[in-house]
Formats: C-alpha cells, structure tokens, sequence
DNA sequence: TCAATCACG
DNA sequence: ACGTACGTGATTGAT
C-alpha cells in the first residue's frame, strides 16, 4: 500500500479560518478563531485521509525571489490585522505541542516548499494530498498530487479535491496550464499583472488554441479579438513575467526529512495544556483515549437509600468548610449536590428528588447543614434563598458572584469555566454530560449525568474559593465583594420574594383599550397601503414605504430598509400613513410587552415577582428579567399610565425615591472639577446653569433650547462624548456639536483631562475602575478595527461614572434594606431601577421611611457634592413618580 | 438563532 | 477615512 502524506499551507487556511469564523477569544483575550479553524480542519483531513506523514509549511516576512523579479510583488497585500497576526505565533506552538512538521525556508514561499515537497513525496511513491485556500497550488495536480481546497458557502465548509483530471475537468486546462491562465489574467490579490483586458474566458480559449504563452506569442497576429491581441503585442513581456512569477518552484533548496513529519500522537498533554489554555474543550475529548487527561481528585456518589443519606450527610455535616450546590427550576428542587475535602481528595455526593428524598426533605437538610457549618461556597446563593432561611450570612460564599466581579464581561459563570480559570481543571461541561437537555428534562432522562454535574458544581464552589478570594484580593476587589455584592444578594433575594402588586382587572381593561385602537389603525394603514400586509414585519413594511410608496430615503440596515423611529419620524411630513405606522407600532409594543406579557407573571397572590440578576452587566448595574421590570413604560402619558395597575397592597402606600443626577454629579466628583461642582452647590437646575456657563449667557436668560442642549451634552459627556453622536442626538451639524463640546471641556476644564485619563489607564491596565475598585475591562482598546477602538474608549469614560452610581445606590439598597429589618417595620423594598428604589410603605411608616431612604440614599458615598433625591408617595407607581 | 425594534435608566 | 452615543431585556418576523 503507498503510503500518504498530508500539506498544509499554514497561513492560507489561517486566513481562510480567520475570516470564516466568527471572533472568539478566551478568557484571557487572546483571540482564537483562525487557530480553531485550522485544528478543526485538521482533525477532518486527518480523519478523512489517515495520512502517515503531515507537514505545515509557512510564509516568512523576508522577500522571496519574487520580489527580486518584481518590486510590486504582494506589496498591496492589506496587512493583517492584529486580532489575525497574534494567533499566527500560537498556531505554530500548539502544532509543535503536537509534534507536527512544519517548515519554513527564508526567500521562498510557502507555496514552493509545498511543489517541492509534494514532487519529492511522489517520486518516493507516496500519494500526496496539498491543502491550501489557494489556487496556484492546483498547478501540482498528478495522478497522486490531490490539492484540496476548502469553500465555504452558507456556513457549511466543503472541500473540493483535485487530482489532475479534476483540473481538466473544472479548467479545461491540464494542471502545468494555470500557471500559463495566471500569467495571462494576473493575480490581483498577489499583485501580479495580467494582460489588460483578458479575463478566464480569453485566457482559457487562447490556451486551449495554443497551449501556453510562448505558442500563443507566435501566433499572436492570429489572436481573435482585437482587444487581446494588442494586449497581448504590447504586454508580452508582463505575461512572461506573470509566468514566472506563478510558477511555484518545485525544487527549492529544502531539506526534508520524512521522519520528522511521520505521525505519532499528536495528542500529547503538551497539546492538551495548549487546548486547555485556548478553551477548546471540544477537542479535549480526542485526548480522553490517550489517557492524559489529568485525575480530578474526586469521588463522586448518587445518594439513594436513607442509610446512605444519614451517613453521609452525619460526615458533611462535622466539616467546617462545604460545597452546596442546590439546583432549583421553577420553584422545584432538583437536587442538591454536598462536596468536602478529605485529605488530599474531594467528596462529592448528589441527593436527587424520589422515593422517601422528597424535596421537602433534601431542602430540611441543606437547611440543617447550612445552620452548622462555618463556611459555605455555592455557585448560585440566591438560588438557595429562595427555598430556605439562611441566618447567618458570613459563612455563604457565591463563587459565581465573585467570579462576575473578576470578569464582568462573561454571559454566564459556569462550574466547568470557574475551575477551568481558577482551579486550572477541566471538568466535563453541562453540555458534555447532558448535551442539550434542560436541567429538567436530565432529572428524568439522564439522571447519574445530572448527578455528575451537580456534583462537580459542588466541588467547583467548594474548591475555588479560596483562589477566588485570592483574586479578589490582589484585585483590590475583595471590600467590594465582602461588603457589597454578597449582602446585596440578600437584598435582592427579599424584593423577588416580596414582588409587586398588579391589579389584574384594569391590567387587562388598559390592554383591551389598546386592541381597539390598534384594530383601527391596522385597517387605516392597510387602507393607505393600498393592501393588507404585516405591519410588525420591517421588511414587509420597508417595501411598502419605499418601494410602493416611493417615500424618500432608503436603505441604512444590512438586510434592507430601515423603519425605525428616528427614520419614520422624518418621514412623518412626506405621507399620513407613517404617524399611524407610528402610532401602531407604539401601542401594539404596549399591548405584547406590558399588557399581554405582564399578564403572564401574576402570581395566585396577585404579584408579580422579577428575577434581579447580579452578574449580567459589564458595569456593575442589576438587570430585571422574566418579567423585566426597569423597564416599565413612563416617557409618554399613554404607556405612563400602565404604571396604575401597580399598586400598594392594602393599607401601604408606594414611596418612590430617585437620584437626581446622580452620574453627573458622580462626574464632578471624580473629575474633581472645581466648576461643575460649584455649579452643584449653586444652583438647583444643573442643565440650565450649565447652558449658562457654557454658552456665556446669563442664569436667567436662557432659553429652554439652551437649556436643552446643555443637558444633550450633559448625557453625551457622561456616554463617552463623539460630536457625531451629539449632533445626531440635537439634529445639529457636526461642527456645532463639536464647538458645544469643545465649549463645554473649556468650561469644565477638569473634565477633559478626567476622561482623557480614562482613556490612557484603560490602555495602559486594560481596565477602568469604579470609586469603589469594581473594574471593566476594556479589551476592545487594542484592537486594529477603529470602530473597536473608539467604543473602546467611550466604555472607558463612560463605565466608571455609571458604575459608580451603580455601586453608589446598591449600597443604599443594602441599608435601606438593613434598616428596615432592624426596625421591624412593616414596609419593603420592592424595586430598584437604576436610580430609584421602590418601597411599598405601611401607611403608618410613610415618614420614618421617608426619613431612612433619605438618610440612606444621600448618605451611601461621600462625594464632593451632595447626593440630591426626589421623593413622592402615590396610590399606585403612576402616583408616585 | 439572529436582526430589528423599542421600552427603561 | 473608518461610523458612533453608555447600559439593559422582550417581542416579533425571518432564516
């Protein structure tokens, strides 16, 4: 049998790989994409062609003997962006990690080590299978040279192999002709000339006539169309350059030793730390055979019987230290996972809901272990909260809170990345062990796979506190957690327990209200229109607009037509039917949203409870989901009005209290600008003192237009000003906007150099930070794309501000929240939007909790200008803003 | 599953 | 020159 060898063209399916593949990075920020594309497409060739020998060959920087023959050569090649250059380094170590060939030879390409490699494997009687993203190479096909060329359409990669008699097939030409169809069309990408005005289908007929360029020289009078005989007469000389050029050398002065590229394992634990490093957990499966994938001390065991239950839960609960994992769904437990150290080693053990394990009895018992033992790390406290009482709260660690707080920027903090990041194990993943499965659907199924991963969640909390706490601390993160995150997790656990009244009826009469006129409008616009057709379809509604209506404007998205708001609002004059698209679109997004989907969360009891989560966003603000309720209409009266149907249950009224500025005022602070915060302290309206200051006018003679510019740039300084933003924002030019900002940092002369200083930290560590230490990183600083880099640094001036207002009102929330307890009052803390707190006040309580938000809320941080707050008491949420 | 849209601070 | 405000979540239609 004739032995095979594989060739790759390094850098082309890096390329290829890079572009193909949507960006990824691993925890570190290294991007990864073209990596993971090149392995991917490795481990399919050698899956495919069981090759005995591989070899990588790769481009250097140094010019080739192209260059020497023509000083334009490859010199309009785009450079690469960085993002693509950094993985090129990586690339070449993960495949020395696996033991794979690769060469490289100063003044050749790439292309020439592969011909002559591939010539020299031939002549040795070996079948040679080249894979590259570029053509050239198909010049090599024989009978056992197959070049292989991976195309991408619509997601799916195919390869195309060539042997010789693909070649013929697909070009017409045998392989030696496409260096002879290169030199004849050029190559644009290479920068190699071509004859001016010969594509393939000139090239290839003259080809097919006179089989190479020399032949077609000497007939060249003959040449058919007029245009490519001329060029052909006064370009000769291009295209012999062309040729050669194109040409690959398939002798170049390599050695090459076939031993060196015969394939061992190339799964060896030098590759597996590589993979481990770029999180490529779905080729660490390859490695589990070889067996050097490293032991997680762990015993794992699926409690059944009531024996084994006592005794185990006897062990755990004599430990000082647990890992207690209780996995809840929709209000039901589906069990709960127990780990300690012993020794050297980790016990795991996972109790799951049957037989006499009632839920009631698993939740008694974690109940039991938590009041006993000293310190508890679990990776969802709040989780817990919910089924149980936890008294005393300094023994709870939430592993996934802290993780959040050393990274902000993942979307979720699971078991599996927690090791992997702080405890350098790879443990298998929820997907791994239960594939798509929901939590639910396993503790049917697949209940030991369930068992295992709660176990291994168990054993993730438990062993990764202290590296966490080790992390927190040289972060200078560790107040923060201590003091702010792990009480407000308390916090927020009593406002979704306590949730908020809705009055159901007039719920469903507002949104019955709103049917009627949106029947009305469906039929006008269908009228206009002309025909009935989705009015919530953009895309139907972009060719209503534009193409049967022939209103001005046009395209702005990548899909089509743009019918957002700010498009039709300038449309409005052109045609009656875009205030009524206006009006349809405001009230059926009343209707699905608040009306119908409210609807959807109120409770037997009549309340609707919203999740807080803590871990979501990039700056340290919660988010409301499910339902989402910060996000509860109020800026025109008509969606204002739902917030009626939230209401105070009886005998308590809403207190409502909002931070009046709070981000800018957090600005001024930081800033430490002496203006701006002299403004604070003088008057009461900051938008109109600063149009006063900013445009030289005086106090009392601004206009509301002044006055409304100057708070537009007030929002813009905080978000990260741009000109562009601000004159899109007040529909003024670009120059105006700049002249106003540039009024503005002469004004506040502090400011500027406060954001700039931002900007510069965030470069120089790779993450801003809050007055209270929380940090964002700001990876997109250092990447090549402008658009990147300039959100970038807009996160970098705006991320502090907002997120030390977002650590500001948290700590109000936890003494607000403290206080009322402490009291024994009968009034909660329901809500929290950002800069205002929701309390549902005993009537009887309406002043000392007035009093307590007041002390609180201005008494959260000591700035160099006071914390202002605006409070109102109310029937019902409308009431009280 | 993604893109577009729009609700809030 | 590039193309933009910062931070979220839910619903819808299209793929």
């Amino acid at each position: 049998m004739r032995e095979k060898i594989l060739l790759i063209d390094g850098h082309s399916i890096l390329n290829r790989a890079y572009y193909g593949l949507p960006d990824l990075t691993n925890s570190e920020g290294l991007h990864t994409n073209a990596i993971y594309g090149f392995l991917n497409i490795l481990f399919k060739m050698l899956e495919e062609e069981k090759p005995d020998y591989l070899t990588v060959a790769f481009d250097l920087h140094a010019p080739t003997f192209r260059h020497q023959m023509y000083d334009a050569y490859k010199g309009t090649r785009k450079p690469m962006p960085s993002e693509l250059r950094e993985q090129v380094p990586v690339m070449k170590d993960v495949l020395a990690a696996m033991g794979v060939a690769v060469i490289s030879k100063e003044g050749y390409e790439a292309d020439d080590l592969l011909g002559t490699v591939a010539k020299r494997s031939e002549a040795k009687g070996m079948d040679v299978t080249v894979l590259s993203g570029d053509r050239d190479l198909l010049q090599l096909a024989t009978d056992h040279i197959c070049i292989r060329i991976p195309k991408t359409k619509g997601g799916k990669t195919t390869i195309e192999d060539y042997f010789a008699k693909d070649v013929q097939e697909a070009y017409q030409l045998s392989p030696l002709q496409i260096i002879e169809l290169k030199a004849l069309m050029g190559d644009t990408a290479d920068n190699i000339p071509g004859l001016p005005g010969v594509g393939e289908k000139t090239a290839t007929k003259l080809l097919l006539e006179y089989g190479n360029v020399e032949n077609a020289h000497a007939h060249a009078e003959e040449i058919k169309p007029n245009k490519a005989k001329n060029a052909f007469l006064e370009h000769y000389d291009l295209a012999v350059l062309s040729k050669k050029l194109a040409t690959i050398n398939i002798d170049s002065p390599v050695e090459y030793d076939w031993e060196t590229a015969r394939i061992h394992n190339l799964f060896t634990e030098e590759a597996y730390e590589f993979f481990k490093e770029l999180e490529f957990k779905n080729f660490l499966s390859k490695f589990e055979s070889t067996g050097t994938e490293k032991e997680i001390p762990i015993q794992m065991s699926v409690i059944t019987d009531w024996a084994e239950a006592e005794e185990v839960l006897g062990q755990a609960k004599e430990k000082a230290e647990l890992g207690l994992e209780l996995l809840e769904e929709k209000n039901h437990v589906l069990g709960l996972g127990i780990a300690w150290k012993e020794g050297e080693e980790v016990k795991a053990c996972c109790f799951l809901p049957q037989g006499f394990m009632t839920e009631a009895y698993i939740l008694e018992k974690a109940q039991e272990l938590c009041s006993k033992t000293a310190s508890i790390s679990s990776l969802n406290v709040k989780g817990m909260l919910k089924h149980m009482e936890l008294e005393h709260h300094s023994a709870m660690f939430d592993a996934g809170l802290a993780a959040y707080l050393l990274n902000p920027l993942k979307s979720e903090y699971t078991y599996d990345d927690i090791a992997k990041e702080y405890l350098g194990e790879m443990l298998p993943a929820k997907e791994d062990l239960l594939g798509k499965l929901s939590y639910e659907k396993a503790a049917k199924e697949q209940e030991d796979a369930l068992a295992k991963s709660i176990c291994y969640m168990a054993y993730a909390a438990l062993c990764s506190r202290q590296p966490l706490l080790k992390a927190l601390e040289e972060t200078g993160m560790k107040s923060l957690f201590t003091d702010m995150e792990m009480p407000l997790l308390y916090t927020l656990s009593d406002m979704e327990k306590e949730g908020i009244l809705v009055n159901a009826a007039e719920l469903k009469t507002y949104g019955e209200n709103l049917q009627v006129r949106i029947q009305e409008l469906e039929t006008l616009i269908w009228d206009q229109a002309g025909e009935k057709f989705n009015i919530n379809s953009p895309k139907q509604l972009g060719v209503i607009l534009f193409e049967k209506l022939q209103m001005s404007g046009g395209k702005k998205t990548k899909t089509g037509y743009s019918t957002a708001a700010d498009v039709l609002d300038k449309l409005a004059p052109e045609h009656k039917i875009v205030a009524d698209i206006l009006e349809y679109r405001q009230l059926t997004k009343l209707k699905s949203t608040y009306a119908d989907g409210l609807a959807n969360y109120i409770d037997k009891g009549g309340r609707i409870h919203s999740t807080f989560n803590q871990t979501i966003t990039a700056t340290g603000r919660i988010s409301s989901t499910e339902p989402n309720l910060q996000n509860i209409p109020i800026r025109t009266e008509l969606g204002r009005l739902l917030r009626k149907v939230f209401i105070p249950k009886e005998g308590f009224v809403f207190l409502d209290a909002d931070y009046s500025q709070i981000e800018l005022r957090v600005l001024a602070h930081m800033s430490g600008d002496e203006k701006l915060i002299q403004a604070y302290k003088e008057a009461q309206d900051i938008h109109r003192m600063t149009a006063s200051q900013v445009f030289h006018i005086p106090f009392d003679e601004v206009t509301p237009l002044q006055r409304r510019n100057a708070k537009a740039v007030n929002f813009g300084i905080v978000y990260g000003i741009s000109s562009f933003g601000l004159s899109q924002d007040l529909s003024i030019t670009r120059k105006e906007a700049a002249q106003y900002i540039e009024n503005y940092f002469e004004t506040y002369p502090k400011i500027k150099g406060f954001l700039d200083g931002l900007v510069e930290s965030a470069k120089e560590d790779g993450y801003v930070a809050t007055m209270f230490g929380r940090r964002r990183p700001v990876p997109e600083l250092k990447s090549s794309n402008f658009m990147q880099r300039s959100f970038g640094e807009r996160v970098a001036m705006n991320s502090p501000i907002q997120g030390t207002a977002a650590d500001i009102i948290k700590i109000a929330m936890i003494r607000v929240h403290r206080r009322l307890k402490e009291e024994q009052l009968k009034s909660r803390l329901i809500l929290q939007v950002h800069d205002e707190l929701l309390i549902e006040t005993a009537k009887e309580e309406v002043e000392i909790v007035s009093q307590i938000l007041e002390e609180e809320m201005k008494g959260a941080a000591d700035l160099s200008v006071s914390l202002e707050i605006d409070m109102h008491t109310g029937e019902n949420w409308y009431e009280a803003k």
